[in-house]
RNA sequence: GGGCGAUUAACUCAGCUGGGAGAGUGCAACCCUUACAAGGUUGAAGUCGCAGGUUCAAGCCCUGCAUCGCCCA
């Protein structure tokens, strides 16, 4: 006892930096490399090291964190790995962003110099997103921290390039790539985003040689027309069927173009003439190869117009789309201009619209780790949760195309490629070479490029845990339990793990991939700073504190749907958050620590009851975890806490408690009120990390932190305390107050004022509830006297509820108000009327009765008894007060 | 163009293997009852998007349509 001078609303603030600190101080999210307790583990999707936290991640740790506080309370050896990811181009962005307030570019200090720089930046602005996680309440083992960058899994990343190459499933080719202009890089395909734009469709007349005829080609990118090498047609379009002609003049140039004839023309678009410019679009590239044609870049690195533009070189490229098309105006080749929608890419790092274009680049080769990966997941060795995703999955999987992954600027890990000038050989290996193995030269240069980001978050599951080497680590926690992440990173990182994984370890990297919602503002919109409608989680955490925070989010992640946020309803959890601990403040009143063993033979009704469903809270909690569901998780504890708990149960316990009942009560109810509110506790800890402790530290019996208590309700537990009898006897009470209640309201008797109740009923059983529970019933439905009657002596001008079979009679001493009782009553009748009307339809269908299965013929059957039986005790009872009016 | 999803109370959403339509918020009335007014009690509120079909029985399964959203090309 002694919690007089716990203040009267919950304060997040201190409290949640105090037990956090505690934590770290105690080691108490260390996982242990070896051990013999069950293992879980989880790798972070490592957040970008210039990230700042988000409603994502929020949400994304949160998920996390409930599943690893969850198995740690059951006793696992739990493993959560954290850390951040080096992301290439954003840092590199960041980086020269800097340098440039300074007067300087990346070129003017050098390679060396800049990735300097770039540690630096690292050391001391980078990975600001870890201590906001801590915020939140994160439980991941900080001491195993890692980075993409870090030594190990550099040599990771070195190790994999090595091998992969020598397997021939990287190579190096030119190949059209999305080459965003302003990064200066190669993107791979998913790397474009890309957005509907309002554009035009220019209709560009070939001429023929010396003719005046020719074809009409339709583009959205005339620019690209000067690295046309052929006009194609359908050899089956009936428009081009008697087409002599074999060459067009390319307008503003002095070049002659073949005409070539090729099905992949859709005849059905456009003028069913298409120009063909191998060097800047992915499909004339197909084109091109099959017919042998030249591949002519017009457009360069930084998005200028090259030679062959003509006169037009040296202009940007959307500036050259202009003038060339005013150029085609005046000689009359422009044959008209249509407005159009259409999809266009952008670099999903800086939103500049990325060109196609031919470029030398490194490959992998990604069929034959897809195909492995695609039957992982087929044969349920990885389940995709929610299910409907593995069909996005595979969609992917199937029509992969090979993965471009250098990239053209500094920051990452450097192709491990050496190449010799002297006698053209390439050098793959895993420690640098000094000299040219062929031919000795020491001229040897390694290539300028680095690999993309997600070639070495591709490994996280694997190499955060010190592959190459079989650590310990590896053999306790790999594969890892669950991957938790947004959907919006499936291909980008969980497909690709999946392929690493299962090549590189023999095994998938994770049992389940876990998608969840995504996060957006309270209307459906996708939160963006452009929009101005984001939410920052550490303003509200700031505001409402984490323990409100997390469970508002598990509260709303229902599987497969968006997160809808806004802080009103975080504002609504709060209130839970206040409620829990006002009643634990109560419980703190009355419980000491002598009140820990139960005597099971001295309980009431009451207190199996409230024992019984906090053993069905704690398996709903359970299960929900365990399969995901977060939302009917949460749901669950909130209703009992909130709704049988301190609605019912503390309310009930008072009078026991004040002692009213005698000792031995008294200390039978402190003992189940302490060992529910510790039940509670519990459960809600993963959901509520930071409150939970706080009130499981001041509880008299407890010791040491929450988070190595045991999660509570065993098998053996539960059957013990789940006791649905004894449920539907409480409900039982709970009607016949509520009855009570409902006539004292409807008839505005004050709720201070105490009024006499008899109640009649004929079932002997219902009887017994009565009186074994008389002083429960008085207590909440204040009730000055509560007896029974017989059929010889009911009441006449009293106002009446059904329960059950029992009929309580409310004594309104001459004051009542019979039209009002009567006009009461008959909303009841009419009720209960429809609703046997509707039971009834069905017990007269024939082939309900020949055609349904048993138990459910029994159950309506039972239903309609029991609504039959409260209609004609309706009734009664509305006759009777009509005759006396 | 291909795929995925949504449509249930005023709002936000649950609703599992088909078997009496639910929650939270909001709303209305009453109440400072010794844990909590960040609270309590009671109440009102629904053509489950539309049209067909399967079934003894459909919010749930099937077909079509409408509207909205997302992903891929």
């Amino acid at each position: 006892m002694g919690s007089d001078n716990l203040d009267k609303g919950y304060e997040p603030s201190g409290i949640e930096e105090k037990w956090y600190k505690y934590w770290l101080d105690n080691g108490l999210f260390k996982a242990e490399d070896k051990s013999d307790k069950k293992a879980f583990s989880i790798v972070i999707p490592p957040p970008n090291v210039t990230g700042v936290l988000h409603m994502g991640h929020a949400l994304n740790n949160v998920v996390q964190d409930i599943m690893c506080r969850y198995r740690r309370l059951l006793g696992y050896n739990v493993l959560w790995m954290p850390g951040t990811d080096h992301a290439g181009i954003a840092t590199q962005n960041v980086v020269e962003r800097d340098l440039a307030t300074k007067g300087q570019t990346r070129d003017d200090i050098g390679r060396e110099e800049f990735i300097k720089q770039v540690w630096k930046w690292r050391e001391k602005k980078g990975g600001a997103i870890i201590n906001q996680l801590k915020r939140l309440g994160a439980s991941c083992d900080w001491d195993r921290e890692r980075f993409t960058m870090d030594e190990g899994l550099s040599d990771a990343v070195r190790k994999v390039f090595v091998r992969l190459y020598k397997e021939e499933l990287i190579y190096e080719g030119q190949y059209i790539i999305n080459w965003c202009p302003r990064c200066k890089t190669a993107l791979a395909d998913l790397e474009v985003e890309h957005e509907e734009k309002d554009g035009y469709f220019y209709y560009i007349r070939y001429p023929f040689a010396n003719k005046k005829q020719g074809l009409t080609v339709a583009t959205t990118r005339p620019e690209t027309m000067f690295g046309d090498t052929a006009v194609a047609i359908n050899p089956d379009d009936d428009r081009f069927k008697d087409l002599k002609e074999t060459h067009v003049l390319l307008p503003l140039t002095d070049k002659t173009i073949p005409i070539i004839r090729d099905d992949y023309v859709d005849t059905q678009f456009g003028t069913g003439a298409l120009k063909v410019t191998p060097a800047h679009d992915p499909n004339d590239f197909n084109l091109g190869e099959k017919h042998g044609l030249e591949k002519l870049k017009v457009i360069d690195e930084d998005g200028f117009m090259l030679e062959g533009a003509g006169e037009f070189k040296g202009l940007d490229r959307f500036e050259c789309r202009q003038k060339a098309v005013e150029a085609l105006k005046e000689k009359g080749l422009l044959v008209k201009q249509e407005p159009i929608k259409h999809s266009v890419g952008h670099c999903y790092r800086c939103k500049t619209i990325v060109e196609p274009s031919i470029s030398k680049q490194w490959f992998v080769k990604v069929e034959p780790l897809a195909k492995k990966a695609s039957r992982a997941v087929r044969s349920g060795r990885t389940r995709i949760l929610p299910e409907n995703w593995s069909k996005t999955y595979f969609e992917w999987m199937d029509n992969i195309r090979d993965w471009c992954i250098s990239r053209q600027i500094w920051w990452g890990h450097r192709i491990p490629v050496w190449k010799c000038p002297d006698c053209k050989a390439v050098i793959v290996e895993e420690t640098d070479p000094t000299n040219c193995p062929t031919c000795g030269s020491k001229e040897i240069v390694q290539e300028t490029d680095v690999l993309d980001t997600w070639f070495s978050s591709a490994l996280w599951p694997f190499s955060t845990m010190g592959w190459p080497n079989n650590t310990d680590l590896l053999k306790t926690f790999y594969p890892t339990n669950v991957l938790v992440t947004g959907f919006d990173i499936l291909f980008f990182w969980v497909a690709r793990m999946m392929m690493m994984g299962i090549h590189f370890m023999d095994e998938v990297p994770f049992d389940d991939v876990y998608i969840h919602a995504l996060v957006r503002d309270e209307h459906g919109k996708k939160m963006s700073k452009s929009v101005g409608n984001v939410i920052d989680p550490l303003k509200v955490i700031d505001e409402y504190g984490a323990d409100a925070f997390r469970f508002t989010l598990a509260a709303f992640a229902a599987q497969g749907r968006d997160v809808k946020m806004s802080e009103s309803r975080v504002e609504g959890y709060r209130h839970f958050v206040n409620k829990l601990w006002n009643a634990s403040r109560f419980a703190l009143m009355h419980i000491t620590d002598n009140d820990t063993q139960i005597d099971n033979k001295k309980l009431n009704l009451a207190e199996k009851w409230i024992l019984s469903r906090s053993a069905h809270t704690s398996l709903a909690v359970k299960e929900g975890i365990e399969t995901y569901r977060f939302n009917e998780a949460a749901s669950a504890v909130y209703q009992f806490v909130w709704h049988e708990f301190c609605d019912w149960f503390l309310e009930i316990t008072k009078p026991s408690l004040y002692e009213k009942e005698g000792v031995q009560r008294r200390d039978s109810t402190r003992r189940v009120l302490s060992k529910v509110l510790e039940d509670i506790l519990i459960m809600l800890h993963p959901f509520m990390p930071f409150v939970t402790e706080e009130i499981y530290h001041i509880l008299p019996a407890a010791n040491g932190s929450i988070m190595v208590a045991t999660y509570p309700y065993n098998e053996t537990e539960y059957a013990i305390y789940r006791n649905e009898a004894v449920e539907k006897q409480m409900d039982f009470i709970f009607g016949l107050i509520s009855g009570v209640r409902n006539i004292r309201s409807e008839m505005n008797i004050q709720p201070s004022m105490k009024i006499k109740v008899l109640a009649y009923t004929e079932d002997e059983k219902e009887k017994i509830i009565i009186a074994e529970n008389k002083s429960i019933i008085s207590n909440l439905a204040t009730l000055e006297s509560f007896y029974f009657c017989d059929a010889d002596n009911i009441p006449s001008s009293c106002a009446s509820s059904v329960t059950g079979n029992t009929t309580c009679f409310v004594s309104l001493e001459g004051v009542i108000d019979f039209d009002k009782e009567i006009s009461r009553l008959e909303k009841e009748l009419g009720k209960n009327t429809k609703e046997l009307l509707t039971v009834q339809k069905r017990l007269n269908n024939e082939s309900f009765l020949e055609k349904a299965p048993e138990d459910v013929i029994l159950k309506v059957k039972s239903q309609y008894a029991d609504i039959e039986e409260k209609n004609n005790k309706l009734k009664e009872n509305l006759e009777r007060i009509q005759k006396m009016k």
